[in-house]
DNA sequence: TGTACATCAGTGAACGCGCGTTCACTGATGTAC
DNA sequence: TGTACATCAGTGAACGCGCGTTCACTGATGTAC
């Protein structure tokens, strides 16, 4: 039946997705061509219309899978530290010269949000559910402290900070202000978060 | 002597960049091209090469004037608080609908720092200057109760805080989520620099 | 077992388009006499 | 005052290039008999 070993052609449809993914991380979205794309998956260029309708289609499926390979290799360290130490675990790591050296591998947010607004609104759409998926993920690594009321806000100031300083430690080009937007966002952030003693953000006063 | 008015190649010269500066907010340095920018001027495109060598050359040029016209626009609120309150009534003017809502007029980093780790040398030369100009004007805007020892630190934090949050907002196409990411950072950024009781970030603990 | 055939994932030339950039030209201006 | 000329800011056609997309083709595979 199948001319070629079964699941051929969905391996090969996988392998342009996770090179799009990589090189959407590092080139942004305008910047990617579908050519690039295909000689990263070691394909040429005029096949891709077999597997993807047109550039947009393969630019939304691509954030998704961003999305999941930065979780792996962000996320990890922080699914090992113990419940209350999970999210500084992960700041720690999102916030390293590992993760800003390395684009491709990272979070789609600091390369991509920017241009998001002019994208096709198919784009717009798969980003905002990753946005959506990031922040369900932060809230739930919040530590068992920060109260109910507090949680979505707060992860979305987290994420927000994150992003930001990743952005503008990439964008500078004096290696000195970007190790220290990274140290400065680390340190204020974990200690935001951090166990007890931690800044009051409850609205009281 | 002068063939034309006194100054009108000057003019000229300065609407162009101008024109430049608000494509840019919007576009983007791949989005924005030189006929874009040129028709925005009221000129044809191939009037260009006598003001500027190349399509690099103004974007650096207008990375400059895009912070001077959003300081003149987000900084004013700011500049009439009491000195206490500046940095406050900027964030407060920072993460409005309006500012979110109108890009082509405001920050320069939420748009495009993205894209510049991906420019000419120049343009990410001239952007990082422009960092260190808006950092130092956040720095000059934090509450006296600050110590001098923090306020570096606490000034990166800020703008990463205002840059990722205003991102984001304008990335997401749920405009709820939107005001959301907006108010997050708004109260929480604004309480960790309000007056007293502020959060501690000296690292004592 | 061997040969002709149908399938279909992948190839690469070609398309129209918009880009950055160049350049011969226009036409409004002030100057020379 | 009037006319021929020099200047130069701005015009618009043209260039080579890379893009997204299309399409006739290739060639490796399994099937039919």
């Amino acid at each position: 039946m199948t001319r070629y070993p079964a699941g051929h052609r969905e391996r090969t449809r996988q392998q342009i997705l996770d090179a799009a993914a990589r090189v959407l991380r590092e080139k942004g979205v305008d910047g990617m061509s579908v050519a690039d794309v295909m000689s990263s998956a070691g394909l040429t260029h005029g096949g891709f219309y077999a597997h993807f309708p047109n550039k947009d289609a393969l630019v939304a499926e691509a954030c998704g899978c961003a999305v999941n390979q930065s979780h792996a290799s962000l996320g990890a360290a922080a699914e090992s530290a113990p419940a209350d130490q999970k999210l500084a675990a992960y700041v720690r790591a999102y916030l390293s010269r590992t993760h800003r050296d390395e684009p491709g591998a990272g979070c789609l947010m600091p390369p991509l949000a920017g241009e998001i607004p002019r994208q096709a609104p198919e784009v717009r759409a798969a980003f905002t559910g990753q946005v959506k998926r990031m922040l369900k993920r932060t809230q739930n690594a919040l530590p068992a402290h920060v109260e109910e009321a507090d949680r979505e806000e707060m992860a979305m100031v987290v994420m927000a900070g994150l992003a930001g300083a990743m952005m503008l430690a990439r964008a500078v080009d004096d290696p000195t202000l970007s190790d220290r937007f990274l140290a400065a966002s680390r340190r204020v952030l974990t200690e935001m978060i951090g166990p007890e003693g931690e800044p009051d953000i409850s609205g009281k006063n």
